[in-house]
RNA sequence: GCCGACGUAGCUCAGCUGGUAGAGCAGCUGAUUUGUAAUCAGCAGGUCACCGGUUCAAGUCCGGUCGUCGGCUCCA
């Protein structure tokens, strides 16, 4: 039979050559690291006979597809080991992750697992490892798979198998342990010498909170050990950065329990950073024809009734007041407000779009389990618009929308991937508006983004009620993921407000809205910038921009004037005058992270100079004051490096 | 909300099998006048998250509540 390799290369092989033989035959190098090898698009073992013609790719560590088998490899193992450690343990799913993979168990019981459980059951792993055992395919057929299991009790294999009625499966065999598993697997168990189980957590079967929780061990394992030391340094270093632990040592922004949990509160320091960001975003609009408006923090209960967010999201509301026989709602979102604005007199086609931003704070109930620092709160500041256009106008006011929040990623440096939200084919009940419309809304926003040449990735189910949109999402330091950006489009909320414009034909229409927040929720914005930079702010946005630090009270004098200088050029300049060694000085200059120190002594004074020390540079050396100025001018506008 | 872990001074953390709380940093006072990452000394600082129980005795053991963290679920 013929094969043909990744590079075009076709051998020749007799029917049923093996994955490993393939390998073999191009290296020994790569017969030792192989994974699997992916025959005419699905894996395959590399122990399993390939029939037939086919072009084949052998995967490694070094790929997505490879790492995935030996994690999914690994995870197998792991139930080994919880096999022989808990007996009468029972098995859900099993699957490789992006960085590593997980086994939910039903433990046989009271039995419960900790964190301090997992060495020895790590341990176990080792050691089940090292006997090197093969991971053994067997075709079975459906009705012999469901004996096994009932034989075994293991009612969650049995559910897994109910979907899978009327089809032959496979089963994986390794040492002592089989599962019903699809594969691929790794040839033996020998490879997976360094597995590191790294958390325990409960999560319910199938993700269904009225089901049963399973207890979910985390795990990663990697081929060399090095790798695996590798793996827990970064992730050291990335728990460094971590937004919560900044925020406390910068003086960023606190969360006291006294005004509530999710409710965090701006420090000055932090204040400094939003207002920059705020300021930013500020000139961006009026560069655009937005206009800004301010609206309460409550609204009529009747406003969500009517955009129909009300009851449909009650139970991530906080409750209604009630004032006068009237209701009340801490407004969820701005939006209803802003419609209210734009009805408030009639618009005609000559006024569109209407641009209306706003900073406005909306109030979410979540879940205690849920909130986290300032990235998941129940209070937060959205830079909300909505752009009221008429149709001709939407695709243009959407690529603008679009342009902003890219801008706005770019300007920062962060890694954002786009994704475009859309319904979910078999839930029509989630959504409001007539399905032509949505086909109609969901096409043109589709035909601007691949005008725009947007790289974008489909994610079905994930659309608003009222609209299909694009979400950009970034990480934080640990690798969680969060949508910070969004923009909408909306043809529910005009219908549902009645909104209107005369058109050039004297007659009224519905205009489209588009909903739109670049950074999506300042907090959160600023919880992942605030990793992004690891607390190293570049200079517009420091809190602290220039630490003046005399050496000796003889030199305050000539400081402060420096420092008085700065401060009418709208920098913010700290002076430290305490009775200390310029040492600790600029050791605390250095650990609050501000961009530069000035030291400034005889030398200095002498030639109308200060010794300039960048942030986590070093000394820079003598700068004239003059030339000092101009630099901390240059620097203090957005996107400035 | 659910599962698990954790909660000691402003911060970071010690405190073994129960015997009335300890360090470093920060703070205050004083001395030192300093040249590119922490000068020295003294002082002060805690209802050991909260409530209840066991015990002669609880930071430590048990139960409950609240909160934090990691997940799960949810996210206009």
């Amino acid at each position: 039979m013929n094969i043909t390799l990744p590079n075009g290369d076709v051998r020749v092989f007799p029917e049923g050559t093996t994955g490993m033989e393939i390998a073999k035959s191009i290296s020994e190098g790569l017969a030792r690291v192989a994974m699997g090898i992916y025959v005419n698009d699905t894996p395959y073992d590399l122990s399993r006979p390939i029939l037939g013609d086919a072009a084949v790719r052998i995967v490694t560590f070094d790929n997505d597809e490879g790492r995935e088998i030996f994690w999914h490899s690994s995870a197998h193992l792991l139930a080994e080991a919880l096999e022989s450690l808990y007996p009468g343990v029972k098995f859900g799913i099993g699957p490789p992750i992006e960085n590593g993979f997980y086994y939910d168990v039903d433990l046989p019981g009271e039995t419960k697992l900790s964190v301090e459980d997992l060495p020895k059951i790590e341990a176990k792993m080792a050691e089940l490892a090292k006997r090197d055992v093969p991971y053994e395919r067997i075709e079975i057929s459906w009705e012999d798979a469901v004996a096994y299991f009932r034989e075994k009790g293991d009612e969650y294999k049995l559910e897994l198998l109910d979907g899978l009625k009327g089809q032959d499966v496979t089963f994986y065999r390794q040492g002592n342990f089989t599962d019903l598993c699809r594969g691929t697997h790794v040839p033996s168990t020998g490879a997976l010498k360094f597995p590191k189980l790294l958390s325990v957590a409960g999560a319910y079967w199938r993700g269904d909170e009225k089901r049963k929780m399973l207890t979910r061990i985390y795990g990663i394992s990697f081929p060399k050990k090095q790798m695996l030391e590798d793996f827990l340094k970064q992730r050291e270093e990335a728990e460094k950065r971590d937004h919560r632990k900044l925020g406390k040592e910068l003086e960023l922004f606190m969360i006291s329990q006294n005004i509530g949990g999710g409710l965090p509160v701006w420090l000055p320091n932090g204040t400094i950073v939003r207002r920059r960001l705020e300021d930013f975003i500020k000139e961006e609009l009026v560069k655009r024809g937005y206009v800004e408006v301010m609206t309460p923090h409550i609204g009529n209960l009747n406003l969500y009734r009517t955009s129909g967010h009300y009851p449909y999201y009650a139970e991530s509301q906080f409750a209604p007041i009630t004032v006068e026989d009237e209701e009340y709602l801490l407004k969820p979102m701005n939006c209803p407000h802003h419609h209210q604005i734009y009805s408030s007199k009639p618009r005609s086609y000559r006024d569109l779009p209407v641009r209306l931003a706003e900073f406005g704070t909306v109030y979410r109930y979540e879940q205690s389990g849920e909130l986290n620092g300032l990235s998941r709160v129940r209070g937060f500041t959205q830079d909300d618009a909505h752009i009221y256009c008429t149709h001709d106008q939407l695709k243009a006011e959407l690529t603008n929308a679009i342009e902003l929040t890219q801008l706005v990623f770019t300007t920062f440096g962060m890694e954002v991937k786009t994704r475009l939200s859309i319904r979910d084919p078999k839930t029509p009940e989630k959504y409001a508006g007539d399905p032509a419309m949505w086909d109609q809304a969901e096409r043109e926003i589709r035909e601007v983004a691949d005008a725009m040449g947007l790289d974008y990735f489909i994610g079905e189910g994930e659309a608003a009620f009222y609209g299909p949109k694009f979400d950009f999402i970034v990480r934080d330091a640990i690798g969680r993921k969060w949508q910070l950006g969004t923009v909408q489009v909306d043809y529910v909320m005009p219908e549902r407000f009645q909104l209107d414009y005369v058109g050039a034909d004297n007659q009224k229409h519905r205009p489209v809205i588009i909903h739109r927040a670049p950074f999506g929720s300042m907090e959160r914005f600023i919880s992942i910038l605030i990793e992004h930079y690891a607390g190293n702010f570049p200079f517009w946005l420091a809190p602290v921009q220039l630490n003046v630090l005399p050496i000796a009270d003889a030199h305050q004098s000539f400081a402060e004037d420096v420092a008085a200088e700065l401060r009418a050029r709208g920098i913010r300049v700290n002076i430290d005058l305490r009775n200390e060694k310029i040492n600790r000085k600029i050791a605390e200059s250095e650990q609050k992270k501000v961009p530069f120190a000035l030291v400034i002594g005889s030398k200095e004074i002498e030639a109308d100079s200060a010794a300039v020390r960048q942030h986590g540079k070093g000394d820079l050396g003598l700068m004239k004051v003059a030339d000092v100025f101009a630099m901390a001018q240059r620097l203090n506008v957005p996107g400035a490096e």
